[in-house]
DNA sequence: CTTGACTCTCCTTTAAGGGGAGGAAATATA
DNA sequence: TATATTTCCTCCCCTTAAAGGAGAGTCAAG
């Protein structure tokens, strides 16, 4: 057909001009002879080299057809052999779309980053998903007055539960938290349900219930300083949820990791909210 | 505040608990203290047991936010450091946008593929993306009376390029093609350009020409056998480039890769079809 | 004092090759 | 034919972000 084709024994080729035919880098091929995915046609036994026919064209056309639908080498090679095509094909499908809204996820929350960045606020909160995982609290629930009266509440609390059960032993490590239980902000007559995580059940007095606590999945973020500033880690919170795809699933917790009992200075305080959340 | 909280010297938490506290495992904590990421607030002499407060609590929080939106370690690392981070996240944004499209393109890839197969058809053809590089082709461009006769110009044409350029090398590995200047399907009369890729220019004659063809993007499908089948070749190759967010932007090429001049049996007869596309 | 839980360092493994060293072989040029 | 250049080989290390495990040291409780 060409005028200058060279003719040699039954198309051999080397594997230089086969890397340029097939559009493949030479440490792919030999990386695909290395696993067994991709033999050469023949391989010289003194010195080592490789040669191609376009059999291999053909198979590696398929290979590369395949990777670009975005399987791993093991699953091209399951296909190529006809091992169970359809079920990796299947497998990866799910595998594919999960990646897909994870990366929406993540392209979702680097651009609410960003605008928080821009507008000039330092960042001072981060947003994270995590799940809790299932525990056991002794709980109780009260009306407190005002936002700041019931930590003095606290300690009659632990006194009564100590009372009851005297060797109780808190969770190591220590989640202590109160649940919101007012579907709206009030800074009055706060329905309030405080808790504390513990190894095992105990003895319920009158107000003190023993509960088990099932795992969810919250959004997290950490507030350090005063309990004043607390709102402005809800509304950060809330805007986050509402932004990422995300719907508040539950009352949100305020989790206290720093306060009074070990921190002197207010702005060392820290405390974590979780707001329990559903994807939507 | 809590009734049972042990108090030891300033809030020093060992790695397991701290691993529970952030929900983070243990070989993540030693391998973010190994790069420097985030080092314990002590480490012990003796023993070599890293001790951990809340502060490390708050940084780790960043981090996972972080890596969360999809950031790389060293990008967190620049992030946290206040090193560039609009420029960091900015170019992790215009990544993830790419991820993004990266795996749409393969979704959509995957169901053309699985969808190919539930047909019952074996999947004879595959279609893979590639970049043909720019080279230097001498061309003749005629009318050909019908589909197989012009296999028989081909000798003379080589002939008159030799005759014209006695020197003349064919490029390594060999591109000899036949693109299509007809806009529609056509069985007699076809407006044919032969093409051959050369290592340079030389001289033309009444009939041929030599070009520098630039480089394109094109949907690549190779067809085994007779040309006889070609059609269905190209009917796979226009539905995959339909259905897979592409637009066919020039010719098709028909690169000959094994024909009559060296395999006896049209069963063996290799082709491949190329058809120049942008991506919608 | 012993037991069990916890922690340490060090080594290996993962996926899919990329980069380079050192040496042998094939091809091109003189 | 002799040399020079290109191509090819194997072998080793490097990449991410940890996970898994071996073997040894340490801590707190009974």
């Amino acid at each position: 057909m060409s005028p200058g084709r060279e003719r040699w024994v039954k198309d051999l080729y080397r594997i230089g001009v086969f890397s340029k035919i097939s559009k493949t880098t030479i440490k792919t091929l030999r990386y695909y002879d290395e696993i067994g995915l991709l033999k050469p046609a023949q391989t010289d036994c003194d010195n080592g080299y490789r040669y191609y026919t376009t059999d291999q064209l053909v198979t590696l056309h398929r290979i590369v057809a395949l990777r670009q639908i975005g399987l791993s080498l093991d699953e091209v090679a399951a296909v190529l052999n006809g091992i169970q095509a359809e079920a990796v094909l299947k497998q990866r499908k799910s595998e594919i779309e999960a990646r897909l809204k994870e990366t929406r996820d993540q392209l979702s929350r680097l651009n609410h980053y960003i605008l928080e960045m821009k507008e000039g606020k330092k960042m001072n909160y981060n947003a994270v998903v995590k799940e809790l995982p299932e525990c056991i609290v002794y709980s109780k629930r009260f009306i407190a007055p005002s936002y700041d009266s019931y930590f003095a509440l606290v300690p009659a609390i632990g006194a009564e539960v100590k009372a009851a059960n005297p060797n109780l032993k808190c969770a190591v490590p220590e989640y202590c938290f109160i649940e919101y239980h007012d579907s709206e902000y009030k800074e009055k007559n706060i329905n309030i349900e405080y808790c504390e995580a513990v190894v095992d059940f105990g003895v319920a007095t009158g107000t003190i219930k023993f509960k088990k606590i099932p795992a969810i999945t919250a959004v997290s973020v950490m507030h350090k300083g005063p309990y004043s500033g607390l709102k402005d880690a809800y509304a950060f919170t809330y805007k986050w949820i509402e932004e990422n795809g995300y719907n508040a699933a539950g009352n949100p917790r305020e989790s206290y990791i720093d306060g009074i009992w070990n921190k002197e200075d207010e702005a060392d305080w820290l405390t974590e909210l979780q707001v329990p959340v559903l994807k939507k």
